[in-house]
Order: C-alpha cells, then structure tokens, then sequence
DNA sequence: TCTGGGGTCCTAGGACCC
DNA sequence: TCTGGGGTCCTAGGACCC
C-alpha cells in the first residue's frame, strides 16, 4: 500500500467501437456493435451512443439488434486494434519500465518505478498528459485511474468513465470502498455474490462487518482471504511487467450443431492445427493437450492428456485431441469444439527434448523448415474470432464472404468497408480514417474491381490543437474526432457525458 | 432469436512417493 | 498387516475477467 497515488490504471472507453469510430468516419457518433455477428454471435463492445439502448458486452447479438436496431453491427478487426493498442501500450512505457498490460485496451503502470515523484499534483499531471497524447497519437479516449493500489486504481478508472480522471487519495480507501456493492470488487462475480448475498451481504462493508472467519466459512481459503483483505481496501499486488502466457487454446462454436461424428473429428483436427500455430507463433511447446466440448444444451467438459515431454508438432496434438475426444459421446449435438495447450515450455527445451528423446519423426531441420512456414504471413495469427467467416462455410470453398466492417479496395473507387452484404450484392463505403464520411455503393459479390485489403492505419487526428488540460482536475479538451462531442472530459466526478443526440 | 473466444486462478480427489 | 502424513502430479470442473 502506498502513501501516494502512484498506480495508475488506463482503461481505452469501448476500445474495439472506438477505434471502429476513429477508422470510419461516417459511424462517429452513432450506435456501433462489434461483435459476433452469427446466429450465436455475443457482442464484444459497444459505442456510448449503442448503450444508450441497453445494449452491452457479451450480450447476444440478436438480443442487441431487438434493442438497438439502426447500430451499425461489425466483425471485430484484431490485428488493428492490437496495432492501436501497441501506441497506447508505447505511450505508457514512456512513463515508467513497469507496465502490466491486462488485454489489449487495458493497463497497469507504476509511476513511482518510473520517477514521477511520489505526490498527488504530479502524478495527476502526468496521468493528463497521458490522456492527451494518447488522444493524439489515436484519436481516443481513455480514462484513467490513480491510486496506491492497483484494487482502487481500478475502481478509480471505472469511476472516471468515460474520458475522464479519478485519483482517489490513499487512506480513504475504506470509507470510499464501504458503501459499494460487493461485486464492484475483482474477483467477486455472479456465483460468489449469490453466496454472499444469502449470507446477507450485499456490500463491501457488510463484508468488514462479517469478518474474516465469516469470510472463510464462505468461500474458502484463498477466496476468503482474498475478499477480506480487498474489502479493508488492502491489496499489495505489486504491478508486474510481461507475464508468459501459461496456456494457448482455440475454439470455435458453429451456427448449428454437429452431430455427424466424423464431421466433428475433422473440426477437431483443425482446431489443433490452428492452436498449435498459435503456439510455434509464440515459440513455445506445451506438455498437456486439453480438449473441449460444449453440448446442444450448453453442458462443457474437459479432457486432458499429458505427453511425456512438450511437442509443437501438429501432428502428435493432433493425435492427441483424437484419442481425448474417442472418450466423449458427441451423438446429442456439438455446439462448440476447442483444443488448448498447457505446460508451456520454450522452444530450446523442446528442442533439447527432442534430441534427447531421439525422436524420429521429427528431425530438427523438419521442424526449423515448419517453424519458417509459419512465420511466414504477415499476419502472424489467422485472423481470430473468425474474422474471416465462420469454419463452418467450410462446404465448398465459398465464393468469398465480405462480412460489416471488413476493409476492401475498389479499383475506381479506392479503400472503403463492408456495410453489408445480401442476395449476391455488397454495399461498400469508401472513406478511411483522414476523409470526410463517405458515400455508399453497391456491387455484385464476385467484382472482379472489388478484393479485401489490410485496414489502414489510424492517424492522429489533426484537428487536434495539442492543448494539455488545465491544472485543476481534468479540462474538457476537444475530443480528437467526434465532431460534436462538445461535454466530453471532464474532471473527477465522471458524471455522465451528455450523450450527442440519436443518430 | 439465449448464452463468443481467449485467458487466469482455485479446488478437490486419486495416484504415487517418501 | 495398526487407516499416519505430507508433497507433487494429473485430471476435471468452476468462477471470473476482458
């Protein structure tokens, strides 16, 4: 616990919809979906303006579309907010070495390791000046919390959205913390609230009050301690800087059920071929292949096999996941399929492995030359989250799937994106990020002029006058690009924004 | 037209070992 | 030939997070 509010946590506001917001002019202001956009599609982010509609993450999409009807509904683009979320994480790093990403849009960073002086005034400057550069480095908003521990910076940074700064003064802690609803703390979700709540706790202070005996009897050990000690507002987690990952895993649920075993089978195959791309990507080897099943009913189990030794080759994963899944009854319907690996190792283990276990099938210049082939696209994953259309298509080498939000090029027309697609017709929208909303126009699907294309970069908006805030608490300072969000950051109350008016 | 995909951590029982 | 006891690994499941 620290006596001043040197951990700072950065959380980007409904990042993937922003930068949607920020790469097509013509949604800035408007209700934006990302998400799945199947017949069991979730959605991942939604814009403010699609909020307002009750519209929310993991929410399904269908049940979204009933809400908010007129939203623009698009396919995620990772590898792009992955490169927005690179300049967030850049900017970060310029302000202390120790900086623990949580996701893409998410963050913790010490300041004290970095040499801000331990004092409130300077770590609130630092933290605004943050939030302007990364407004014009991305055009974005994120807001930001600060705190002596990462528990109240991450409640502060709740606090301030959107677009705003929260610093919350150490030793208020747990008055602060009292008032709030339990699951307002990390850790405590629907299940472990249920549990308290029957207990007849409701709030972080009702949980002081139980005790740590109490607390214990409850929820077990770890869990029990864990909770006590959060809701005296102590938590000394320290900020930790690049984690290695300890599982890599792949699944996919189909818009309709298998049922038809070898169908399943060959589904499996190829999720352990793409998860262990996703491992050699990564240089690394895992011990212990899991594989998952989700049944027409939602019921999930498990399977696991541990190898002998850590293998990235796919053929023995491969094996592997078969022999788990010859154990599972898959006659009822299969709604989704996955295939993980845990036990990580690095490569040079892998390969001292091999050595020692003089592994035939995989000589090392065999494994050197598929270890190439991977690497080689640009795109070092294949497109997550089915980016590129559902496995399911898998019939017959499908004409080519232009999904909302994908980015194309048109030989007349240039760059544009996918605003949707129907009864062999594709409407496109040629604008990008630096242009003025675009106009719209409709092609057949199989236009030879019209091909997919990478999403082009975001750049720093331009209208933006550089202007660091002001002082005292957080300035209102021109959003980069929405063109009309005058009530946009403000200071320490995160009061809400005056929502633009309805698209 | 219910419920994605990628992770982390914890628990608990049985095997196995000392 | 009396149910000790602890540690580690493996497996399965569940809660939780973004």
């Amino acid at each position: 616990m620290r006596s001043a509010p040197t951990i700072l946590h950065l959380d980007m506001d409904a990042f993937y919809a922003a930068v949607e917001q920020a790469s097509k002019p013509s949604l800035r202001g408007k209700a934006v979906v990302v998400g799945g956009l199947g017949p069991r599609g979730v959605v991942a982010t939604a814009s403010y303006e699609a909020r307002r509609f009750g519209v929310h993450s993991a929410m399904p999409t269908a049940q979204a579309r009933r809400l908010c009807p007129n939203a623009a509904y698009l396919v995620p683009r990772f590898p792009l907010y992955r490169q927005v979320s690179d300049v967030v994480m850049g900017l970060l790093r310029e302000l202390s070495p120790l900086v623990e990403p949580l996701s893409l849009d998410e963050a913790f960073v010490d300041l004290e390791a970095g040499g801000t002086p331990a004092e409130a005034a300077a770590v609130r400057a630092v933290a605004r000046r943050l939030r302007a550069d990364i407004r014009a480095a991305t055009g974005l908003d994120g807001s930001v919390g600060l705190a002596g521990s990462k528990l109240l910076a991450k409640i502060a940074s709740e606090d301030a959205k959107p677009d705003g700064l929260v610093v919350i003064e150490p030793g208020t802690e747990r008055d602060l913390l009292a008032p709030m609803p339990v699951r307002t703390l990390p850790g405590i979700g629907p299940a472990t609230a249920e549990t308290l709540r029957r207990a007849g706790i409701t709030t972080v202070g009702e949980t002081v009050e139980a005790g740590q005996d109490e607390l214990l009897r409850l929820l077990g050990r770890a869990h029990g301690t864990g909770l006590y000690a959060m809701a005296n507002g102590i938590d000394e987690r320290p900020v930790v800087a690049e984690r290695d990952a300890k599982s890599v895993s792949v699944e996919d649920t189909f818009d309709v059920d298998l049922t038809d075993r070898t169908r399943v089978r060959n589904e499996l195959g190829r999720l352990a071929e793409r998860c262990v791309e996703r491992l050699r990507a990564a240089g690394r080897s895992g011990r212990t292949v899991v594989i998952k099943v989700r049944s027409y009913d939602f019921s999930t189990l498990t399977r696991s096999e541990t190898l002998r030794g850590p293998t990235d080759d796919p053929a023995v994963v491969r094996e592997a996941a078969a022999r788990l899944l010859d154990g599972v009854d898959t006659t009822a319907g299969v709604r989704l399929l996955g295939v993980g690996v845990t036990g990580l190792a690095s490569f040079t283990q892998e390969d001292l492995f091999a050595q020692a276990a003089g592994d035939a099938r995989h000589p090392a210049a065999d494994t050197d030359a598929a270890r190439a082939e991977t690497g080689l696209p640009d795109g070092p994953e294949p497109a997550p989250g089915g980016a590129d259309g559902p496995p399911h298509a898998a019939a017959d080498d499908p004409p080519r799937r232009w999904l909302p939000g994908n980015d194309v090029a048109h030989a007349a027309h240039g760059p544009g994106w996918v605003q949707g697609s129907g009864v062999g017709r594709v409407t496109v929208r040629f604008e990008g990020p630096g242009t003025p909303p675009g106009r719209v126009r409709t092609f057949a699907v199989d236009d030879p002029e019209l091909s997919a294309a990478d999403p082009p970069p975001l750049t720093a908006s331009p209208a933006h006058p550089d202007a660091p805030d002001d002082a005292a608490g957080g300035q209102p300072s021109a959003p980069a690009i929405r063109p009309k969000s005058v009530s946009g950051g403000r200071g320490a109350d995160g009061s809400p924004p005056v929502g633009t008016s309805s698209p």
